[in-house]
DNA sequence: CATTGCTATATGTCCTCACATATACTTGTA
DNA sequence: TACAAGTATATGTGAGGACATATAGCAATG
């Protein structure tokens, strides 16, 4: 399982809590690659240990509850290392939206056009905490930091590349928009409107 | 959910089977940006009567099992109408090859080049698959073969985006090898090689 | 003094999806 | 004649994930 790796891995880096997994971890350093709620992460940690792959000590705290510091024990970094060295096949791509757009037939072109400049927003957004990132967090010349930074280059790389679709997507859906509209002379040449917008010259 | 209304859709196109969903639509049409297992659909099949959305009618077949024909309802055209034309926030990125490039620290240079040449071969043939696609499935001019022309774009786009990725990787990481080699001096510059290759001059 | 917010862990429940298996009849092949 | 493969639907089960809620003490704010 991807989960049970990734806090393997970052168990590896620094021994924590579920509470520093979520907060420190993957609502930060992995947020642009996978995410994880915090009762899926409790619940990750007690099947590793339960498993050996990880061992627990609760720290007390004067005026903080308990904190329960997970560290990784050698079965695990085995694991760790022997699931890092394995290649996984490629799972297939999944996306909603293309679900949607497959199926805006029907849709009025405002709204399919809508539907696609949304989308170029939410992608923006990414693209700019993605770049943002980068600037700060790739300092150094470790290893480690060249891998989260290549994480981070993969993430604006690829949603760069779906703002280009999404701009080329909408100019198709324009042209086509065009050469659906009444030529000079009126006649329709070619129907690109939805089955439910007006055909002819009815109403 | 988005499998409810990849469904809707397909039947909105033409009443089927679930098998004809699965065979026709899921495992072809729709394989490249969403998959679903014949349990799933047929499942997905009765909930959607159950609501309504959708009515079957079982067709006999000599030498043949008996086909039970969902079509889409009135109820059901909406709902997916409705669907279709509302604004889903995007979820976020979620690709496990990221989570083991990111802890991918320990293993060898030779171990983890492998790993980026792997995938992208992986990604090669799914570029190859939709390019292919683009070429024999996208004739015509209609609405909906141009809508289903940008999702098979969207595949090469992102696809290619992510192999010139996976490209810079490697160069990235070839040369961060070649700046960690010992230098005419014999003197290690950057500790790149990861720690459980040997350190210094012990053994 | 009351409320909100932060630190911290734990549990219940539901949904989606994947994998396996069962059934049943037919056609094509060895 | 036996076996595999295709057509077609159905069920069991478990993993992974999302959302909600519970508990509980302390700090800060109004």
């Amino acid at each position: 399982m991807s989960l049970e790796h990734a806090i393997l891995g970052f168990l590896r880096e620094q021994a924590m809590s579920g509470y520093d997994l979520k907060t420190l971890c993957f609502d930060h350093d992995a947020a642009h690659f996978w995410t994880a709620d915090q009762a899926q992460i409790y619940r990750t940690l007690e099947r590793l240990e339960a498993r050996a792959l990880v061992s627990s000590k609760v720290r007390r705290q004067r005026s903080r509850p308990d904190r329960k510091v997970y560290t990784l024990t050698q079965p695990g970094a085995e694991e760790l290392d022997r699931w890092a060295s394995t290649i996984h096949p490629l799972p297939p791509l999944r996306d909603p939206f293309l679900i949607q757009l497959r199926f805006a037939g029907e849709l009025s072109d405002e709204l399919l056009l809508d539907l696609l400049r949304s989308h170029r927003v939410a992608l923006q957004d990414r693209l700019d905490t993605s770049r943002e990132r980068l600037g700060v967090e790739s300092r150094g010349q470790s290893r480690e930091v060249l891998l989260h930074r290549l994480t981070l280059e993969y993430t604006t790389t690829v949603t760069r590349a779906a703002i280009d679709w999404v701009d080329d997507s909408i100019s198709s859906i324009e042209t086509a928009i065009e050469q659906d509209r009444p030529t000079a002379a009126g006649v329709q040449r070619r129907l690109f409107s939805p089955r439910t917008q007006p055909k002819g010259s009815a109403s």
